[in-house]
DNA sequence: TGACAAAAATAGCCTAGGCAATAAAATATG
DNA sequence: CATATTTTATTGCCTAGGCTATTTTTGTCA
């Protein structure tokens, strides 16, 4: 066969995945730019660490990263900048000492409260074009889809 | 006031952002994972490059980040290193000394024949659990989004 | 024309993501 | 109990992402 001159039948930048894949950046480098204009100095990624902690009081290093779906390594380098930070703080576990309690400093917390509404207020904008209909649907085939691939790739 | 025992009446894991960006972390591993079974020696970044290509040629380098909302300098990178298994060809642009005109290679033309229909399969794979209606109506809702996003960005 | 702004590609820097490897501690098993 | 396996956290390595320069051209416009 010949395909040199075949043309493919469909747009990669519109399939659901690509545009998922897109979206994601989008959305983080919104995030980014958005805790950049607060001077907040943290991450979007170690923002949602600093959320994470707010509502799970000493939390170890795998509570954290697994339901995120994270590599642990990269927990622990986030955490570093959260640490060297004053945010955080890691404690010993007295039950386990291969592994550590992590909490939010009381600056971390203050941090968080402090942060918070504005985030959710932007995270409304993004989806103001779309009413709630929408917005639950939007998550629901999300979720489906997420339980689909962590299915599909445990074969 | 005392929000040192608040509790945030959301669930952050369960947000359509964080959903997004959870779900985008997820295709790109499983598409590296399948590229990595089939020896392709690429990643799912250079593969996307490379499809792209494949339906444009001659294209410069800003034609091919900017759609993709790419970084310039990742985009160099990227193409460094698909230059580097013979994959594409960088060309002087005559009409313009700045740039260059980027080809697929005969290998990387075979090279995307080979593997494209596989990658398809295994993206159709991931949506089986969705009928066509809830997968256009999901596509149509991360456009939305998109956009969104673009503008909200952009004041 | 000549200075000046804009565009294309690139390099440098830092963080995140994902992998393999390691050390230390806990658990399982014969 | 002694040995093996698993778990937790960490480091090292490489690529992607996103920024800020920097260089070379191109385009503008006074």
């Amino acid at each position: 066969m010949s395909p040199k001159t075949m043309r493919y039948p469909y747009d990669p930048e519109q399939s659901a995945s690509n545009l998922i894949h897109r979206l994601g950046r989008l959305i983080r480098q919104g995030a980014a730019q958005y805790l950049v204009d607060q001077g907040a100095g943290v991450t979007p990624e170690q923002w949602g660490l600093l959320v994470k902690l707010a509502a799970s009081l000493g939390a170890t290093q795998v509570s954290l990263a697994d339901p995120l779906l994270k590599d642990h390594a990269n927990i622990t380098r986030m955490l570093d900048g959260l640490q060297r930070r004053g945010l955080i703080r890691r404690r010993p576990n007295p039950g386990d000492r291969r592994s550590h309690h992590i909490h939010l400093t009381d600056a971390g917390r203050e941090f968080v409260d402090d942060l918070l509404p504005g985030v959710l207020e932007q995270k409304a904008r993004w989806f103001e074009g779309m009413n709630q209909a929408q917005l639950d649907q939007l998550v629901e085939l999300l979720k489906l889809l997420e339980a689909n691939i962590r299915d599909a790739d445990n074969d």
